[in-house]
Parts: structure tokens; C-alpha cells; sequence
DNA sequence: CATATTGTTCAAATAAAACTGAACAAACTG
DNA sequence: CAGTTTGTTCAGTTTTATTTGAACAATATG
């Protein structure tokens, strides 16, 4: 059941949704789950499972591991309506803190991993001194990251 | 002409090209340029191209467009050695600065692109309320990565 | 109960990305 | 000059990622 009209051609809505599918999967993830996103980000209420599928012409596989990733990111939420049967999807209350903390767990990893190496070499200065650099890299990315989270969340 | 025992199997060398090829893979560049970056970083002296080629075990061809790609992103740097035909790389002198640089390139062109989406939207001020906040979420990370590139170049 | 709807799963298809290696041009060597 | 070395290019191959769609289980409807 639809509840739209479906041949409705919003050119903005349409570019932005391409938009934030190139910028996501910029980001690592499937574009799918980007155009799910976009849409979502436009409409701002929740649209049901078979919508998304529909509206954005992808198979109903795709909606439901596009969907499910969007949800590990912490970027949508499922959500149910009285008296329907679908899912119906709307963006987390905080997406973008959310995608910031997952980048800066990513960033946590990396520093952590390097660092490790680096521990090994403490009987090669320079080498453990160049591979501590690439791991304060990491660590500054981290901290800005972090901060960056809190100023969002200020916001 | 090698410059060394290519059987000569360090662990601890070989694991951090492989975390390194992994860390840069999931920065969207491709594994053996990451490989190449990690070799560099090791050695911490200029290595020729096809020392390069024997000891990650590439193709010339995937040294080259690996090769090309770092430089690109100021993570690397060629240089040429008195007497020597074959071209060497060595770590930039601040690849790590000009790395962030390139992810805040990429955050600026991501928001600049969705500001543009929101100011066709005068006329439907909720919406381009939803879409400046994904706009802000760039502008903040873009800040963000400037201000961790600064304190980077400041150590 | 039979039928329909819903979301997930997974094997197969498709698409995209990375890699190889041979061909090549340029530069060097003797 | 003939032969070698060097790095690039690109067509073809391999690998990896994404998408589809049919099968399925679960649930609802009448």
C-alpha cells in the first residue's frame, strides 16, 4: 500500500538522494544504504519497508541489509505503527553524532593496532620513533574526532 | 639489483605492511598501495621501485598506480639517488598532515554540496532545516579535521 | 484453515575494483 | 647502434562487493 503517489518526479528530492548515495558510499558503505539515508534525511517522517523499496526502486533484499547497516550505524531506527504491519524506518534522533563515534572508535582501532607494533621495537628507536608517529596520528584523530562529537551533540 | 635478503622473513615487518595495507584499505585506497605506504614507513629510508615490486611481491604495474595514488595524496614522495636509474620513494616529510588535508578537502566538497541542495529549499523550511544539519555535520568535521592538521603540524 | 503480507536469508548474477603482465616508449649502457 | 633497464599503460583476468530474486518462516487476515 502506497502512500504516495509514486510518478511524482521531485528533481531536487531525486538529485539528493543520488547525492547522499555517493557521499555514503564515499564513507565505505553500499550506495544503497546511502540513497535509504537520503531519502529518509528528506522526508524526515517515517516511510515503511516497502516504500523504500518501491520509492527508490531496489529489490526488498536490498532495503533489508541497506536498512540493517544503517541501524548498526546508528543512523535510523525501525519503528512500528499502530494497527500496520510494515517496518517503517526514521532517522536516530542523533545520526551524525552517532557516525562520528563509530568513526572514532575506527580511529581507536587503527591507533591501538600501531601502537602494539610499536611496543615491539624498543630496540629499534628510529623505526619504533616512525611508527609511533603514524600511531600520534591516529591518536590525534581520535581526540578531534571526539571533540568534534561533543560540539555536535552541543549543538 | 636487490639491496638485500628477500628471504630474510621479519614478523614484525611483514605484520605491519599487512595492518597498514588493511588501515589504508579501509580509507578507501587500494590494499598494495597501503602495502607500499606500510614498507615505507618501515624502512624509514628511500627504497626503489622495483625493491618495492620483489618484496611486497606486486605486479611493476600495481607499484606504479600504488606509487602514482600515494604521491597524490602527499603520502609519499620520489626522489632520484646520484648514479641510480631506478626512481626510490621515501615517506613525505609530513604525510600525515597532508592526508588529514585531503579528508578535509573531501568533508568541504560534501558539505558544500548539500548546502547547495538546501538553499533551493526556501520555500520548505523544515526540510531545509533537516538538510542544513547534515550540511553541519560536514562543516563541523571539515573544522575539525583542520584544527587536528594544525596541532599535528605543531608536534 | 487457506491465503496474503512481511522481512530475512542466501545462492546466483551483476557490477565494480584491483591486479597482472605484456607491449611500449624513453632513457641508459657498452 | 643493439641490447638492457625502467616506469607507464591498458586489455584481460581475478577478486571482491553489491544487488537481485526466489525460498522461507513468521505473522496476520478473513
Amino acid at each position: 500500500m502506497q502512500t504516495e503517489d509514486l510518478t511524482t518526479t521531485d528533481k531536487t528530492k531525486a538529485e539528493f538522494i543520488e547525492l547522499v548515495g555517493r557521499i555514503v558510499q564515499a564513507e565505505g558503505l553500499p550506495r544503497n544504504a546511502g540513497r535509504l539515508m537520503g531519502l529518509l534525511i528528506y522526508e524526515g517522517v517515517p516511510i515503511s519497508f516497502g516504500d523504500l523499496a518501491t520509492q527508490l526502486q531496489v529489490s526488498r533484499g536490498s532495503v533489508s541489509s541497506g536498512s540493517r547497516l544503517l541501524e548498526e550505524f546508528g543512523l535510523i531506527r525501525r519503528v512500528s505503527k499502530p494497527g500496520e504491519r510494515q517496518d517503517y524506518f526514521q532517522l536516530e534522533d542523533d545520526p551524525y553524532v552517532n557516525l562520528l563515534n563509530r568513526a572514532r572508535v575506527r580511529a581507536q582501532r587503527a591507533k591501538e593496532a600501531v601502537q602494539k607494533t610499536a611496543a615491539q621495537l624498543d630496540d629499534q628507536p628510529d623505526l619504533k620513533h616512525r611508527i609511533s608517529d603514524f600511531a600520534d596520528f591516529y591518536r590525534q584523530v581520535e581526540s578531534c574526532i571526539g571533540q568534534a562529537r561533543q560540539e555536535l551533540k552541543d549543538i
